[in-house]
DNA sequence: ATCTACTACTCTGCATTACTGAGTACCACT
DNA sequence: AGTGGTACTCAGTAATGCAGAGTAGTAGAT
């Protein structure tokens, strides 16, 4: 993983992965191979696990305990009410953040233009 | 500030400032108080300061010292060589994660639209 | 002259988050 | 017994932004 995208990640994985929860329940092994599959192929499940207690501690997730045909009991994590509304108030600071990004890079792309 | 977006500034924080920079060449104080214009009002002053430093002792900018009408000196940073192919570097970073996001967030959408 | 206000930069300690790397446990197949 | 894939846990580390205080320079008010 590129130290860049290491610090990106933080406060987005948050909001990727209860995303993946919204669309449809998943337990942690499954969350980390489908994260890997998108691209985020350097994800480790350790952090992948630990935002998961996180996010279980803070009561955005529901828990459910399915045993598993090929090895430990699935924790499988479904979003709750409150996630919802987490999930939602997390899409509004993103749209903020890239609105201002997306902005200022247009304005460098403008100037660029310009210089020529 | 939310602790949504102080979570994901982290990061990306380093690139709008880079950005900033790269558009004109600026100083700590200007580019904390165009963040605040720009809408990230409670960015406070030793975030950027400390972030400056730390771009500044990687390479990435050059810095200049300028007296200033009204106050102790001004260092005024500009984007090198090393910086702009760092910024260049970040877009690639930023681009990618935004369209992971965005089309979470449209998969999402559609299963809503499905579940009426 | 000194006090206040604004400009401008610096510094210490803290909270949060992702990574590293190792460990535990369960099952199937050889 | 040993290997490999599934599935979760945990201690320690690095990086980054915030809180809050401090230092300095200039100008105008008291």
């Amino acid at each position: 993983m590129s130290k860049q995208m290491t610090e990106m990640l933080k406060g987005t994985l948050e909001g990727i992965v209860l995303a993946t929860v919204a669309l449809r329940p998943a337990y942690g092994y499954e969350i980390t191979a489908r994260l890997r599959e998108e691209g985020f192929s350097d994800i480790v499940e350790g952090t992948v696990y630990a935002l998961l207690i996180r996010i279980e501690k803070r009561g955005l997730v529901d828990v459910e305990k399915v045993p598993s045909e090929k090895g430990p009991p699935r924790k499988v994590y479904s979003l709750n009410a409150l996630g919802i509304e987490y999930l939602e108030e997390f899409w509004g600071t993103w749209k903020f953040l890239t609105e201002r990004i997306e902005r200022l890079h247009q304005e460098i792309d403008n100037q660029q233009k310009q210089g020529d």
